[in-house]
DNA sequence: TAGATTGTTAATCGATTAACAATC
DNA sequence: TAGATTGTTAATCGATTAACAATC
């Protein structure tokens, strides 16, 4: 029973280091030392080596990592050697760019279902699923056991609909409306703000117009 | 000049202070003390005032924060007071959502133009714009005082056109692609990586499935 | 003026980095 | 065995929280 709390810091990095060791792996490449993974990565060999013993230690003193035990191990980790079955609510652009996008399946990212409370898309076919009304949700949900749902409607409806969520049972909302949900502690929300992102972006763009100049290159970079 | 350097915890706090303040704007609140919005926000009163004392001070002894004029100062700290012209890069599912999502615009957000290299998108129409071949991308960013671009491409192109905007001196990325890129330090990055978001999502779940159970009401919520 | 609430300093907490003994 | 490199403890750094004097 593991029971030591992994801080999302951590978390927060293992998608990377899945990334990082995906294309070593793909590469042939055999193993690795966290100081060669902290090369190729730009973060210090004693932070790799720290984060994966939160887990209990994958290497071995003198050797390093085993590139692909440790690629399955952290895939382990991260649940991804289990299927996840989801469905998109908001049949717009943006969730049928997530419903067309097939890398998520290749992950065990199964999407089951579309909904939409526009009448007109009713029934359109977007991969191989139809839009559904969202009047059919709950019943979707319990009957298909699906555990995720990624919330691509405008901001106005998203509260209500992670309710109705939160009711079915459902485990995750993967967020994309520009809003703080309140669900049950049970219910897990990853949101993906992209506004905010953007402000991020800009902000750093003026930080650095605004830097001193001094030790930086600039200007006739064209 | 300001020169004390600002840690990106601060700022990736602010676009969340700006929504929530523009919430109560539009809902007519005049004045908000700490106290008060960390009730609303879910965050301490104490890292409320440390956050805006950041930036010297947006309040006033007993009467805390004047809501529009705190709204108004950090989307000005955020560079929201300015326009910025984005590019898409990439016309498929996700370029397009972006493209058509007009909330970035209120933000001053402006898209003039999106790049593709397949022939057979040469032309869209996609809101105001056509899809334009990648091989005027260049001279477009030249001509239209370009400050920013979106990279939804897959991350086999993502590396050699970020290599390619660089050299136009473009000033920020909005990379969508599943890589790191590395371009010279004046260009900033703000990386969206969707499927690292999903996997954190499904390790929260797993995490919370494992839990030990004591203290949580967990079972027939259906 | 008295009460309220900030701005700011000090204390705590957590995360990152450094160092090195254990061990393959 | 000797060299390499982990696992892990200790040191440092940074971020968050608490406390309170300044002041509106």
């Amino acid at each position: 029973m593991e029971n030591k709390e992994i801080s999302q810091a951590v978390i927060g990095r293992l998608p990377r280091y899945f990334r990082f060791l995906g294309e070593l792996k793909d590469e042939g490449v055999e193993r690795i030392s966290s100081q060669e993974l902290s090369d190729i990565m730009n973060v210090t060999a004693s932070q790799i080596r720290q984060d994966f013993n939160n887990f209990g230690g994958f290497g071995q003193q003198g050797y390093g990592y085993n590139v692909e035990y440790l690629y399955e191990e952290i895939g382990r980790i991260l649940g991804l050697d289990k299927t996840h079955n989801l469905i998109i609510i908001g049949a717009g652009n943006l969730g049928q760019a997530l419903a067309n996008y097939t890398n998520f399946e290749r992950r065990g990212f199964l999407f089951k279902g579309i909904f939409d409370c526009d009448p007109t898309l009713y029934g359109k076919k977007i991969r191989s699923m139809e839009v559904k009304p969202m009047e059919e949700m709950e019943d979707f949900v319990r009957a298909n056991e699906i555990d995720m749902a990624v919330l691509t409607i405008p901001k106005t409806g998203a509260v209500e609909v992670a309710g109705r969520l939160a009711r079915t049972g459902i485990r995750g909302i993967w967020n994309f409306a520009h809003v703080d949900l309140n669900v049950p502690e049970r219910i897990q929300v990853e949101n993906v703000h992209l506004s905010d992102s953007l402000m991020k972006l800009a902000y750093n763009i003026n930080r650095f117009e605004n830097m001193d100049l001094s030790g930086f290159e600039r200007g006739s970079y064209v």
